[in-house]
DNA sequence: CTTGTTGCAAATTCTTTGCATGACA
DNA sequence: TGTCATGCAAAGAATTTGCAACAAG
């Protein structure tokens, strides 16, 4: 399906970033800055080629890894072991709370981890210290269906 | 029912925890206590192959997931995607700050971010919080040897 | 035109599973 | 002795890579 530019920042920066900029890249990069959450290369690979936009899987993990390395998405590994991508707009690390349900993802306040990082990287000596930290759980929505339909 | 073990050095009563006594379970069961780190399954097979004590790499799986299952040790996935297993002689999950260079992992006081979590679940009204937090870098020996060869 | 990209399939890597044999209780 | 555990090898999954055809600049 045609889709025309909504109300996404333009992906264009993004992908010229990671080198030539091509129809397959456009689509590839678009797809996380608009599912504001995490995807995974496989699953975006099958909704590009339901959407019409077949693109390559391997031009899918060769454009969400570029795009990792460029600085412009998140990269974590969800419970299975599955290499899971976020869209960043900025320069700055963030972290999530995402709900297990459904997918929903939020970005947190992070400043009292981050500092408290720190301190500990600090006090143990350690030089380079670097985090990853993931918040889980289900969305008040999801949350509020659980309890209705009986949960421990 | 036994509660009466504290912190002793004797693997037996993990294994039985999870089944069956054997001798290969025994041996696996008791790498990664000795080993005071994250130990990786292939790893871990190669080394007691080494050491005299074939244990079979399905063996291996098998045993270390049981024992994660059964709440005595924590699962993480390292950069690449494997399989991490510690040892957790307490029933309370545990952070630790592990090495890049050597692997050392040392627990930290993670009551802050425990906290922390807390808070933004209840503040986003999310059932069921977990967290992953995972501190990483150089630690002090391997820092210096880094500094020593002029570092990044 | 030149060179970076794509897509396919084959190759890798890590982990799991089926099943006959062997070990524990 | 009856199960349950082991080990091997084959099966699965997720990701990467080689390479010829192709498109962007």
């Amino acid at each position: 399906m045609e889709r025309e530019r909504q109300h996404a920042p333009t992906p264009l920066a993004d992908v010229t970033l990671i080198g030539r900029h091509t129809q397959q890249r456009t689509v590839v990069v678009e797809a996380p800055i608009q599912a504001e959450g995490f995807v995974d290369a496989q699953a975006l690979h099958n909704q590009l080629a339901t959407a019409g936009s077949p693109v390559g899987l391997s031009t899918v993990y060769r454009t969400l890894t570029a795009l990792a390395a460029a600085g412009r998405a998140d990269m974590i590994r969800d419970t299975g072991g599955e290499r899971l991508f976020r869209y960043r707009p900025g320069p700055e690390h963030r972290h999530y709370l995402i709900c297990t349900q459904c997918g929903l993802s939020r970005p947190v306040d992070s400043g009292p981890v981050e500092e408290w990082a720190d301190t500990i990287a600090r006090t143990c000596g350690f030089a380079n210290a670097r985090h990853t930290v993931e918040l889980s759980g289900a969305c008040p929505d999801c949350g509020r269906r659980l309890a209705a339909a009986g949960r421990p």
